[in-house]
DNA sequence: ATTGTTATTATTGGATCCAAAGTAAAGGCT
DNA sequence: AGCCTTTACTTTGGATCCAATAATAACAAT
């Protein structure tokens, strides 16, 4: 197993990701250099990728230190996607839903139906949800004739509780789980309607409210029926 | 006047943003740090930030490339900043208007009001509006509590034609700037109207329609006598 | 002549070295 | 004893060196 394969940029964003420094600790590039078993120039320029990220922050006048993240962070950074991510799916009911690009977007409802038809949720099934849903947001995204939304949405999903795969959090209740994805999938299918129908302001507030699904779903799902 | 106290990120983010190099055009590091009088190491640090910023794109395998921007994505980045900060009015409306902010964008309001109150526009006055607008949007964009939306607009208006000073375009008729700026300070007035109301809906949308003016309004404010 | 292979060159990535700046610590002065 | 000053040390920024790799050019073979 090749570590040094990864880049260092992706290895620091995991160990920051995951809990690996504390929030608000100082990195000194020393240290993590020696950590990851590199010399201090790639960490040097690994610091300034990630200060753009948003991870880190710079530390007075000297170093970076790792960004703490309030509730009210995580809740902008799920609505900052949301606008962003309706943004683009308004754009694209806008200026019309192209063939190829309505296709891909069935292809990826059909997935999502058949991973979920068979009634329950399987720890594996996790992943391959994961796959479908970037997949189908994915293709909204870069079918708009433009990168810069897809380049704003990608720079906030650096954030790890921005990213939209992140509506999975608890392995434990997977029947719980089961419901909220059967709820996306269900919101995809409403978006892809939309967008098909050039029904551009309500595309974007369906997708916006899909973006909301990670964030106050949880308990509604625990108490209604649905 | 000394040169090389501006960072080497700032020079080249300027040099990009001023045309100094053609979009599309390969950067390499040496040739580019024997231009700036440095060293390989703070124009490799620099590539990566203004990377992230998006000025620049990875060219192949080998090193950078100044990105090169087309007409739907001016459009799209002005649209960017239009929903982001329309989120930020929302919030600002929906969780109420704090005292001191209300403060704050009154003087700033106030302070439009007297630079337009002459009724024309110099040449001079251009500086003056440019810091009264970064201002009224700074105060909304920062009082929300959380800086990840700040963040978010910080990042888009990297890209040079997207940033909310980018109204000013034509200085040589100096009369239609000036229907501009009164129509933007009038948006600015209708904002915190809203923003005081508790009005979220409306505030966001005044802010994203105010975000427009610099794109479709030219050509309207040549034919309406407004 | 064209294509495939090889060799040379250009350019980037990583490591180390040196200088500059900041921080902490120790000592002296009031 | 407390505070200020000076000194020592830690840490970052910039420059240079070496190695790895991609691009290019040259050469050979079909």
């Amino acid at each position: 197993m090749n570590d040094s394969d990864k880049s260092v940029v992706s290895r620091l964003r995991k160990l920051i990701s995951e809990g690996g420094y504390a929030p608000g600790e100082r990195l000194g590039e020393v240290a993590v250099a020696e950590q990851l078993g590199v010399s201090r120039t790639p960490v040097r320029l690994a610091f300034r990728t990630l200060e753009q990220e948003g991870l880190l922050q710079q530390a007075g006048k000297r170093g970076f230190m790792v960004r703490e993240f309030t509730q009210a962070d995580v809740h902008c950074a799920v609505e900052v996607r949301g606008v962003l991510e309706g943004l683009a799916a308004r754009r694209l009911a806008e200026q019309g839903l192209p063939e190829v690009v309505s296709e891909t977007l069935l292809y990826w409802i059909q997935k999502g139906r058949e991973l979920l038809e068979k009634g329950f949720l399987r720890e594996a099934d996790i992943n391959q949800w994961s796959e479908i849903n970037s997949h189908f947001h994915g293709s909204i995204i870069n079918s708009i004739g433009s990168g810069v939304v897809a380049d704003a949405i990608a720079r906030n999903n650096h954030l790890p509780f921005a990213a939209a795969d992140s509506i999975i959090i608890d392995t434990d209740d997977l029947a719980r789980e089961f419901k909220k994805l059967q709820l996306a999938q269900f919101h995809h299918e409403l978006i892809f309607q939309a967008v098909k129908h050039g029904e551009g302001a309500r595309a974007e507030m369906l997708m916006r409210e899909h973006a909301l699904i990670g964030l106050r779903y949880p308990e509604l799902l625990q108490n209604t029926g649905l």
